[in-house]
DNA sequence: GCCTAGGGTATTGTCGACAATACTCATTAG
DNA sequence: CTAATGAGTATTGTCGACAATACCCTAGGC
């Protein structure tokens, strides 16, 4: 779980423990989506103040993985096709972006190490291919990276603090392991490629396409399902 | 003021209230950038309670406008120069993609509206041509009109509800009242005519550019005061 | 039969107090 | 004279209780 971002430091408080429990049951459908959330029970489950959980949900909040209503509570956002759409349009401008950015002010240093990256995916694949070679955590690492490389905290604060965990709730509920892979993997290194090159034009470029491609292919399959 | 947006529904908690007094105060800078929040002083202040206090300062933190370290406090977001270029960055890439999905998404009747309000803006202008003739409400209505016509709820999410504020701060502080007044009319209604003729690529790319005209606009002022 | 009005219950918003942590500054050892 | 240690103070985190609002269900009128 690469839930140890360098962006969420560990949590120190009790608020900060109880917001990363319900985070996690939340991506996974333990609280299912749409549910409503009673303060007075979930405070007695965790055993902790309502102020505390209160604190918790306001965290929950700025991830967009639950809605407030003044004086009528709270709710766990709706996974919906369109949500999950919308999300990927958002993030093929942002990732798009911070491709570009990365291409300008990444380090030598943080290039190589996202060429060694991409070895131990390519080894990894090597070894049980046909399978989806890394659709969870090598997937993540490397988008992850290029946005930490665009050296731009808005965009890392946007993509890495808030859509990330709405993007793990989707593809955790909607158990989506993405089928390309090994596509996938060839633009991946096409991409590093580019940053490597300093081309900032292209890798944008490259990153939207990436990501239209994963949005087609669950627009094509969800058409395929109705 | 243009603070009654669609995203914001009317204050009703007295949370809410002093959540705006205090966006206010952080805007116009009355609260400095980068001070110290103590939240016994505030508390008093506004005559209400930590809790409330700290209800209130949650909303400023999911807008970007604070930040707290735990067992710390919160401390107004500092401005800075490479702040604000990266604002402008992540503006680029998002209204780019949200004026190319207003393009798909808008109805006729929002395109209307549009340029009706294009006119009243041209009116304006020969009213009192010369002096920048609508750097505030005028461009800020704008692009919250394209934006919202994107009907893409992450996008109005994130620009209406948080990237907004902090251009508002950023505009009152630096005291920037762009000189790029009868030009930036000009790029608005070509972006409109974009928008109109259903050219999502175009209109991203007009967009972008817009903003990126900005964004070395503002550079080139800092460069020269240097 | 349906809609409206009202009271009762449950939930959220707000408050003040206590506990835990961080900061300040003086004191002391090297 | 500098640096580390410690007590004291101030600030933040957490708690339980009260007030205000919304939801639910019954009763009554049209």
């Amino acid at each position: 779980m690469a839930l140890n971002n360098p962006t969420t430091q560990a949590a120190v408080t009790t608020a900060d423990k109880v917001f990363e429990q319900m985070l996690h049951a939340i991506v996974d459908g333990t609280i299912k989506s749409g549910s409503k959330i009673s303060e007075p029970e979930l405070a007695k489950n965790y055993q902790i103040s309502r102020s505390t959980l209160r604190e918790a949900l306001n965290r929950l909040e700025k991830c967009h993985l639950i809605e407030r209503k003044a004086n009528v509570g709270s709710r766990v956002v709706e996974c919906s096709i369109a949500g999950l759409l919308e999300i990927y349009v958002v993030r093929e401008a942002l990732e798009g972006m911070a491709c570009r950015q990365a291409a300008i002010n990444m380090t030598e240093d943080e290039i190589i190490e996202m060429k060694v990256m991409l070895k131990q995916h390519a080894s990894a694949k090597a070894l049980r291919d046909g399978i989806a070679y890394y659709q969870e955590e090598g997937d993540l690492d490397f988008h992850y990276k290029v946005i930490l490389g665009s050296h731009n905290q808005q965009l890392i604060n946007i993509l890495c603090g808030q859509l990330y965990h709405l993007v793990r709730m989707y593809r955790c509920q909607f158990g989506m392991n993405s089928p390309r892979a090994t596509k996938a993997f060839d633009e991946h290194s096409r991409i590093i490629e580019a940053i490597a090159d300093r081309d900032g034009e292209l890798a944008e470029m490259l990153m939207r396409r990436h990501i239209a491609a994963s949005r087609k292919n669950i627009e094509k399959k969800i058409a395929q399902q109705q």
